[in-house]
DNA sequence: CAAGTAACTTGCAAAAAGCAAGTAATATGA
DNA sequence: TCATATTACTTGCTTTTTGCAAGTTACTTG
């Protein structure tokens, strides 16, 4: 008299409306662009062009490792400051993102691909 | 002394941010997923398990035919009724939805990919 | 001991989503 | 002819989410 499946997830067992249920909205998936271009901090995050509001950051990284596609690790210990990086459960995620770069190439010009990030090393000169 | 790209974008020239501010929400994809299986009238979306509110589906197909994924063409005067499709813009957006089935597939168990959708032949007998 | 840095958190206003009911233009049947 | 049904929306209102700016915590550095 009904299906045992649908319960179990929040608005049917539709692979598509269930990915959507973790990453549909407009900041999520840029997350996981700056996660695999490199990016592992939250001033980093922070700092990408779209310019996240620092609060829907702070939840997006946070239900990001609640659904397992980060992890958040220590980089510092006084003060206490961590990092994110995606699992593999994340990195599987690249095929999504290249589909939607495909997609952008064709449809949308002028689009470009950022390039990977590397982190400035820090100045330890004195002069 | 600035990008000329950057003023043609919503937020930044990314090829991920400009699918996002085109398709970044729980439900514009899913009105995708309905006409790649085949249905095509607001009801047919509007009947879908997810159960998009009608106001929120009205407002999903007009920024789709905006943006050129989908067009909408009557299939009925008297009353006048409109039918919606995807041009191939919005054909070229099925490998999206694919990566998408693909990570359900292996991080989501459960997830069942929908059938075809088959419009029910409207009964012409008396009896 | 003042100022700086990184990573958040808080408060509030604005925008978007969600729900239920209503409307328009017919077709159908009594 | 008139009530009922169908399809495709629209409207009004409440709730939730977003976005912005400022504040907080725990230190380090000069």
């Amino acid at each position: 008299m009904h299906d045992p499946n649908q319960d179990k997830f929040e608005r049917s067992c539709c692979p598509v409306a269930n990915v959507l249920d973790l990453l549909g909205d407009k900041w999520t998936l840029l997350v996981v662009r700056d996660l695999v271009l490199g990016k592992s901090r939250f001033g980093e995050f922070s700092e990408s062009p779209e310019a996240i509001p620092t609060n829907i950051l702070a939840d997006r990284l946070k239900r990001l490792e609640q659904s397992g596609i980060v992890m958040k690790a220590p980089y510092c210990r006084r003060p206490l400051r961590y990092e994110y990086e995606l699992t593999e459960r994340g990195r599987d995620l690249i095929p999504v993102l290249e589909s939607m770069v495909v997609w952008a190439g064709k449809h949308l010009p002028g689009t470009q691909v950022f390039a990977r990030y590397v982190r400035p090393v820090q100045d330890g000169s004195g002069g």
